[in-house]
DNA sequence: ATGGTTGTATAACAA
């Protein structure tokens, strides 16, 4: 068994409180970490290794920043340079755990589609693609996940008339974000083709959580191979309505492995 | 309604 998540936790410090009440109730195998919001001295490594786990940080001072969390001890890690990724953001971290490469991804939001920012984005999803070719980890036992700030389908967004060609719901990003996953599979939606079933609620939404007005932006992409191991995958819903939220919740999937 | 809230860091940004 091998259970792996992913959380943009919008500030890891401020969501210590959620984290530890969750992996200590549910504790997951794998977990990569988005938004960290602070640089490596800030990430609280010792509070994860006294829930049983390792870590390894890739941190920026307010803004950004990827870890990977792991209870069986990492293989490897690498916290490469990519030639895409603006100088100083901590946007990318990978570690091999039981011979799998994790890539924990938090990929621009792109702000509006008018903005620079945009084709940034387009560019980062675009490179990611690149770089797990180059790799050859399309060919191995890969898994991309993270927040990929991308909703893909209608069933993704609350109201696809509404957002369609916005930030996060726009097709160049969508096309763009299925080039780079190749022949990855989404292993929620292998397990869950519902409406309704989001990662992410934003804050300005007068009660967005309570009415479910959410986006589903956040993955976990296996190779084929892994994926037909895949025996499960779930939103933790619940950890968006506890006390001092993050915008995002964690996601979840089960492996035979 | 181009609003709203949250976090970092302590004035604006970013999301």
């Amino acid at each position: 068994m091998l259970t792996v998540a992913t959380f943009n936790v919008n500030s890891v410090r401020s969501r210590m409180p959620i984290l530890r009440k969750w992996l200590t109730e549910n504790p997951v195998d794998v977990l990569a970490l988005q938004e960290l919001k602070g640089d490596e001295s800030k990430f609280p490594l010792q509070e994860f290794q006294e829930m049983g786990y390792h870590g390894v940080v890739h941190g920026q001072k307010a803004y950004n920043g990827v870890a990977i969390v792991s209870r069986d001890p990492f293989e490897d890690y690498m916290i490469p340079t990519l030639p895409f990724c603006a100088e100083g953001e901590a946007r990318v971290i990978l570690a091999k755990v039981r011979g799998i490469w994790f890539v924990n991804t938090y990929i621009p939001q792109g702000q509006s589609v008018s903005s620079e920012k945009f084709p940034y984005k387009l560019a980062f999803l675009a490179g990611i693609g690149k770089y797990l070719r180059d790799q050859g980890l399309m060919d191995a036992q890969t898994i991309w996940l993270g927040d990929l700030n991308v909703a893909l389908e209608d069933r993704d967004v609350y109201n696809p008339d509404d957002l369609r060609g916005k930030v996060t719901f726009h097709p160049d990003e969508q096309k763009v974000l299925r080039e780079a996953s190749g022949p990855m599979v989404d292993v929620l939606r292998k397990h869950n083709g519902n409406e309704g079933v989001y990662t992410f609620w934003d804050y300005r939404i007068p009660n967005g959580f309570k009415r479910n007005l959410g986006w589903r932006i956040d993955y976990i992409l296996a190779t084929p191979e892994l994926a037909e191991r895949s025996e499960d995958a779930w939103v933790e819903t619940g950890l968006r309505a506890m006390e001092k939220p993050s915008d995002h919740t964690a996601l979840v999937a089960r492996f035979d492995l």
